[in-house]
DNA sequence: ATCTATTGATAATA
DNA sequence: TTATTATCAATAGAT
């Protein structure tokens, strides 16, 4: 694919071979990068040039590439490795590699995605669960904020109190006092001095 | 590089994943076999499909690009050694418990439970995504529901002609027949009854 | 490095 | 799985 068709044979001229080296590689490796995306495969990749520098790609990493490869082929000649704790390890891993695909796969079906191959009855299933999650996280989120606003109420009442204190010491006992309220659904109807609040930072 | 462009992301459908892993699982090892040849490179490669299967292509040998690289590495001994192979896949596990752990909690609060802890915006968040999630399903069982109904409606036609035919047979060719129609919108201007259809619930 | 004419890979489809 | 083919992507050769 290029100005003309080759044939895959060594490439005698070194800078050209150096050149192609450097392109195929890059090419090589983004296309395992998108094997390994695409289709959820596990895949390593190492590369020598011939001058001995190394490259390599790994989906996870090389090192786990290696050592599931080695483990699957000292499985297939039993004789070689009799390591029964490896063994219960590697079964370990498998079995808990196998729940996280379960895991994930649901999680994809619960965002809506994947749901190819579904019957109506599940899509429904999975549409009421899904009401049913909405449901409890606006309630969760609506209880949140009422809680936080109580908070804020305190808050404002507190200083309101302090400001009063405040007012009394600087003005004398205030008549002078103009009542534009702050009421916060907690029963006191008391006036609030907003312009006179300490500078209280608060987060937001 | 075929009839579309695609996006690089997992493909959701699991048939033609495996046809895309068959494909391009192909094209990369040709690729690397090429490099190799062409650029005089020592490449190792090993794939995983998302079913665990194996695949491998090696230059040389897999045993050695794997020496090479490990020994370039300085991990010769921990990758072969049995004791420290089994600390390895300790991690291993240890790592996948924990991905589980963090499924299972997402997945949790993606079904309205253990929602303690979470701020007003992540609650926002999550309502969003399931608010998306749930648009994603009701499409989903849309589309399914109409397809059945097509299908339904097509069967049903076949019926109805088969017994428009036995009726002639019966009754010779018959005008005591009451055309009651069932029409299916699929061009047919017969008239419908809708009090026939399907008892479909919807969601207040 | 950058630029394109070509070849090569492959997504969609059957 | 295999075959086909319209398209897109990779890259050989040139600059």
């Amino acid at each position: 694919m290029g100005r003309g068709k080759i044939v895959i044979r060594r490439i005698d001229n070194s800078t050209s071979r150096q050149v192609t080296f450097s392109k195929r590689r890059k090419g090589l490796i983004k296309k395992a990068k998108e094997l390994a995306i695409l289709c959820d495969a596990e895949v390593g990749l190492v590369i020598f040039s011939s001058t001995g520098k190394l490259y390599e790609f790994a989906s996870t990493s090389l090192k786990s590439v290696i050592e599931r490869f080695n483990s699957l082929k000292e499985e297939h000649q039993q004789l070689l490795n009799p390591s029964s704790e490896v063994k219960f390890w590697q079964r370990e891993a498998a079995i808990l590699r196998q729940q996280v695909q379960n895991l994930q796969e649901n999680h994809r079906q619960l965002l809506g995605e994947q749901l190819y191959g579904l019957r109506v009855e599940e899509l429904q299933n999975l549409e009421n669960q899904l009401e049913m999650s909405l449901k409890g996280v606006r309630m969760k989120k609506g209880n949140l904020i009422h809680q936080e606003n109580v908070e804020l109420c305190k808050k404002v009442n507190l200083v309101r109190k302090e400001n009063t204190e405040l007012y009394k010491k600087v003005y004398g006992n205030g008549n002078g006092l103009n009542s534009y309220g702050f009421g916060c659904g907690d029963g006191s109807n008391v006036p609030v001095h907003l312009q006179l609040s300490p500078p209280e930072r608060d987060n937001d």
